[in-house]
DNA sequence: GCCCCTCTAGAACAACGTACTAGTACCGGT
DNA sequence: ACCGGTACTAGTACGTTGTTCTAGAGGGGC
């Protein structure tokens, strides 16, 4: 028995990778990105700093490890039954992407480095491969695709980083005011208090998508057809 | 003339709030964000390290001034003469917003933070003006706006953070070509080896522009026409 | 009994942002 | 001619950071 207990002991020895990476997550929730320190880690698992260079290289490891753990809390939607519906599926991926992202805010920081966790992976897996499934192909498979990624990584980066209190931005919307001759609009639109993000960005989801499904899906020549990259220049072309 | 040269020196002092934001952006180009260091900048700029601190209050202001003064390289576009292409101004104008940010590319980490200072907001002024000129208002002119936004955002980030070597990509691909199982499409896509950003880029924005354009930008009721977020939802809806 | 492998941890180092303090040069007032 | 204040520079020092180096404990196999 104590040989098991013991066994046990030694398949989990106390301090993981794992628990680690669950511990970071933790404390990048309750303090933020600054808050997350070797030092601080070690403290609330409760082992020496140095103890968690055995399992893991750097500091960075940490933070690559913690960001792609997030996406592990929510499963894959389950494809809709009508195939045609692939629009659907593709709002449902991005909204609870979004929403994984905004639970930990420093996520949105921290997603400019290339994404190659396995959870990541998985998400672009699904969205192009329903890309693929509405049938397109080629460029505009990645255009596509990248169109769909940018969309939420703007808004969710925007969105997580316009924290300021509502105080802080009704003075920015006083100075905006003050300096009305030189930011009309935003002065007269209230820029500053913006606040309703969550329908900002499903209407823009919308335009996003609308604009993919207009654009033929690659039946056909891949290089004639209307909306292509070439109809945009700085002259004109535009405004017809 | 000593006289003179010394009033010269005392309207110049050798070391002034704008030596510092031009230094602080050629250090960032060259070393990048890590690379920027209060001793570094003041070795550069001949000075004592703690001098910088007189004519700036943190180091966090360098970077919020060094982030702005990158705007103020290129002169906003001139609109178009025709007044119905406002599209073409969109474009012009966030085509050179993401070319002045690829040339300084630690910016895009960095624009996650609220962006109030005055050459951004008159870049989002251009926008929005010319936005209203089109004829947008209210909850769809905060939709347009925010789409380009995001839109412009997204890629920037993606393109500036996706810095990995031709190599490390092939081989990053090879990876994907190994877990075939786990990412089909991606493994036969050649995910990792895209490599268009600009044609990504343009594309992806005739997108949106063409969401926006075919979403009639609220002449009448602002809360019936198609198009409006209440049609997304992960249920039914979409798909038709 | 001995060794190696897994895992833990303290001590120390270089580099960081910044506060505190002292100092220099110049200008206006008396 | 002196004095005080203002604009500006700079050295020293403190606390904190990521990380390396080194030492050591515990257990399984020869």
């Amino acid at each position: 028995m104590w040989l098991r207990e013991s066994r046990a002991a030694r398949e989990e020895p106390p301090l993981t990778r794992a628990r680690i990476v669950g511990e970071a997550v933790a404390l990048l929730d309750a303090e933020g990105i600054d808050g997350l320190t070797m030092r601080r880690l070690a403290e609330r698992l409760g082992s020496g700093v140095t103890t968690l260079y055995w399992h893991v290289d750097t500091k960075i490891d940490v933070v690559d490890l913690a960001l792609d753990a997030i996406f592990a809390e929510t499963p894959l939607p389950a494809p809709a039954p009508d195939p045609d519906a692939w629009q659907a599926d593709i709002v449902a991926l991005l909204m609870d992407w979004r929403a994984t992202m905004l639970r930990h805010p420093w996520s949105a920081a921290l997603l400019q480095r290339p994404t190659l966790g396995p959870n990541l992976l998985a998400r672009m897996e699904f969205l192009q491969a329903t890309l693929v499934r509405a049938g397109f192909t080629g460029r505009r498979l990645n255009s596509a695709t990248w169109a769909l990624y940018n969309h939420l990584m703007g808004a969710t980066v925007a969105r997580a980083g316009f924290t300021l209190s509502a105080e802080d931005r009704e003075a920015a919307q006083r100075r905006l005011h003050d300096l009305n001759d030189r930011y009309p609009t935003l002065s007269a639109n209230d820029y500053m208090l913006q606040n309703d993000w969550d329908t900002t960005f499903t209407t823009g989801l919308t335009y996003v998508l609308n604009g993919i499904t207009a654009s033929p899906p690659t039946d056909g020549q891949p290089s004639e057809v209307g909306g292509e990259p070439a109809t945009i220049s700085r002259g004109p072309g535009w405004g017809g």
